[in-house]
DNA sequence: GTGAAAGCGCTAACAA
DNA sequence: TTGTTAGCGCTTTCAC
C-alpha cells in the first residue's frame, strides 16, 4: 500500500504493457473488454494508485483546486467557511479533485500567492470567496485565462468580468423574511443593514425594500432603515434609534446575525419586536434568533461542478455559467 | 510568470549549468558566493519557481500536509476548525508547506483516504484532529511509520502510542474558571460536563474538581456535578436539576459553550447564577457568556512546527515531542 | 566549484 | 488492440 506500486508493477502482474494499463484507466474504450477487466482486477489487488506528480509532469494537470481562507471578522457572521470547505472538499473528492488551502490578507498578497502556487503546485483552478467591487483577483485570473469560480457575484459589471460564479440570493432571503413577518401581521417592518455600496448588503436590503413596496406602494421606506458597520453593538444602537424614531415598528429584518443579535438586545420588555437575522450562524441557533439560512453545502458543490465542467472541456465556449441559490428561512422564537 | 520558466531557462540566462541553479537553491553552501548571488538574481528576475511535481518525483517529498475536516455537530462548539485551519495554513506556508484538505466521516473511511492520498499526492505528513480513545487512525499511521501530529492528546496509553501531539490544557482552563469564581466570592460552584470516558470531558472536569478540593478538602463534589451529552437543551435541564437540588449553588462551570448556553437559560430572575463556558465560540461572544478561550492559532502553529522539525530530521530519535498550551479566560457579563 | 548523465512514474505519439 | 519510445523538470551520483 504505502510501498509504492507503479504502473510497471501492474503491467507486469497483468501480463500487459504499461500503456495498456494507462489506457485502461484513461481511455477504457480503447481497450478490449476482457483485458480491461483483468487489468482493473490486478490494479485492485495490488492497491495501485497513479502517482499524481508523474501524471502532472506528463499532462500538466494537478487535479488540485486552490481556495483561500480568510481570518473571520467578529467571528459571528464569519464562520461559514467551515461548512463551505467541508462540502467543497467532499464534492471535489467525488470529482477526483483535492483542495489546496492558502491564506492571504488582501487582494495583492492573494495574487502573489497565486504566482507561488502556479509555479509550484500548479492547481487546475481557484475558488474565490468574498468577492467585492473592483476585485483585483478576478481580473488577474481572467487576464491569464486561468480557470476559477467565484463564490459571490461579480459586483463590478466590467464587460470582461464574465466568469463562472455561484451565489446565494440575498434579496430572496430578506424577501422571505419580510413576507414571513407580513404574514404574521406585522405592518411596519424596519431594516438594519450596512452602508450602501457593498454589493452583498445592497442586495439584502433590496429584498426587504421591494417586498414592502410590493405590499404598500405609497410606503416611505427611508425612515424604516438604518445603515451601520457590522457588529453587535452597532446593531443594538441602530435598532434602538430606529425603534425610538418610529413607535409603529414591530419587526426588524437585519443584514447579518451580528446586527440582529444587537437588535435583540435593543428591545424593551414593554415592546415586543420580532427580529430576523441573516446567515443562520451558530450564535443565532444559540439564542433562538430566526435567520436566513444559506445553503453553503450546495453552494460549494455548485462551485466544484462548474469548475469540473469547465476543466473537462476547456474549449467549450465562454465559461460564464452561474448558479444563484435560494436561501431558506429558519424560524425560531425571535419571530 | 504563468509561462513556466524552468531551471534550464535560469541556467541559460545565468550562464551556468542547471546543476548550479539547483545547488544554489538546495545546497547554497556548496556554491561560490558570487555565483550564488548572481543565480538568485536571475531567478528573481525570471520569476522562477521550482516545479513541485518534478521535485516530488525526484525526492519523494511533496511539501504537502494533509488534514481532515469534519462536519461540525450542533455548530456551536464545533466551529473551531476555521481559526485552526487559517493558522495552520499560514504557518505551513512560512515553512514551505501547503495544506491539503480532505473529509472523512469516521476512522475507517479516513484511513481509506490516507491510502488514496498516499498513493496519489503523497503528503509528507498528516494532522489528526478530534483524537479519541482507541484511535484507529493513529495506530494505522504509527504502524506504517508515517509522520503525523495529533491535535489532541493520545487518550489511550498504548505503549506505542507515542507520537507528537499538541493540545490545550482543558483542566487548566476549568481551573482558571473555577478560581475566578472563587475569587468573586462564590463558594458552591457546580460543574456540567459530559459522561465520563471522553478524555477531553474528563480533563475539563478534573480542573474544576481539583480546584474545589484544593480549596476545601472535605467538600463533597458528587452532588455538585451533572454529566450529559453536549447540547443546549441538555445543558439547560442539567443546570435546572442541579440548581434545584442544591440551593446553595451560585455559579456553574461548563464543559462547553453549548452546555453553558443552556445553563444560562435555566437561571431564574430571583436567583442570579454565574456561568462560564468553554471554547469561547462566537455564540458565547454574542450573548456575553464568559468562556475559556483556546489558543487555536498557537496550537496550529505548534502542529506545523513539530511536523516541520520531524520532517527535517527523520532520523532524530523518537518523535514524541508534545506541546500543551494553556487556555485563557475571557470574562464577560455572565460571570 | 561546476558539468554531464541518469532516472523518478507517467502518458502522447507512433509503430506493430 | 497492444507495445515501444521519448520526455515532462528536477535532483543525485559521479566525473572534472
Amino acid at each position: 500500500m504505502a510501498e509504492k506500486v507503479t504502473i510497471t508493477d501492474v503491467a507486469k502482474a497483468a501480463g500487459v504493457s504499461r500503456q495498456t494499463v494507462s489506457n485502461t484507466l484513461n481511455s477504457p474504450e480503447v481497450v478490449r473488454e476482457e483485458t480491461r477487466k483483468h487489468v482493473l482486477e490486478v490494479i485492485e489487488r495490488l492497491g495501485y494508485r497513479a502517482n499524481q506528480a508523474a501524471i502532472q509532469m506528463r499532462t500538466g494537470r494537478s487535479r488540485l483546486i486552490a481556495i483561500g481562507i480568510e481570518p473571520d471578522g467578529d467571528g459571528i457572521s464569519g464562520s461559514w467557511a467551515d461548512r463551505f470547505l467541508h462540502s467543497l472538499s467532499e464534492t471535489a473528492a467525488q470529482e477526483g479533485y483535492r483542495i489546496l488551502l492558502y491564506t492571504a490578507a488582501d487582494d495583492p498578497s492573494e495574487i502573489a500567492t497565486y504566482e507561488d502556487l502556479l509555479g509550484a503546485y500548479k492547481p487546475d483552478a481557484f475558488v474565490l470567496t468574498g468577492t467585492h467591487h473592483d476585485d483585483l483577483r478576478a481580473s488577474w485570473l481572467l487576464e491569464r485565462g486561468l480557470p476559477f469560480v467565484a463564490f459571490g457575484r461579480p459586483w463590478s459589471d466590467l464587460p470582461d468580468a464574465r466568469h463562472p460564479w455561484v451565489d446565494v440570493d440575498g434579496a430572496a432571503g430578506t424577501e422571505a423574511a419580510t413576507r414571513h413577518l407580513l404574514a404574521a401581521g406585522h405592518r411596519r417592518i424596519g431594516f438594519i443593514g450596512w452602508p450602501p455600496g457593498s454589493g452583498v448588503g445592497d442586495d439584502r436590503r433590496e429584498g426587504w425594500a421591494r417586498t414592502l413596496r410590493d405590499q404598500d406602494r405609497g410606503q416611505e421606506l427611508g425612515g424604516l432603515q438604518r445603515a451601520v458597520e457590522d457588529g453587535i453593538a452597532a446593531g443594538e444602537s441602530a435598532a434602538r434609534d430606529l425603534l425610538a424614531a418610529d413607535p409603529g415598528v414591530t419587526a426588524l429584518v437585519c443584514a447579518s446575525d451580528s446586527l440582529a443579535l444587537g437588535a435583540l438586545q435593543a428591545r424593551e420588555p414593554a415592546r415586543p419586536v420580532a427580529v430576523i437575522g441573516f446567515d443562520d450562524t451558530p450564535a443565532a441557533r444559540a439564542v433562538g434568533l430566526s435567520s436566513v439560512h444559506q445553503p453553503l453545502g450546495e453552494a460549494a458543490a455548485a462551485c466544484v461542478e462548474l469548475l469540473a465542467r469547465a476543466l473537462e472541456s476547456p474549449d467549450a465556449g465562454p465559461p460564464s455559467a452561474h448558479v444563484l441559490l435560494a436561501p431558506t428561512l429558519t424560524i425560531r422564537q425571535s419571530a
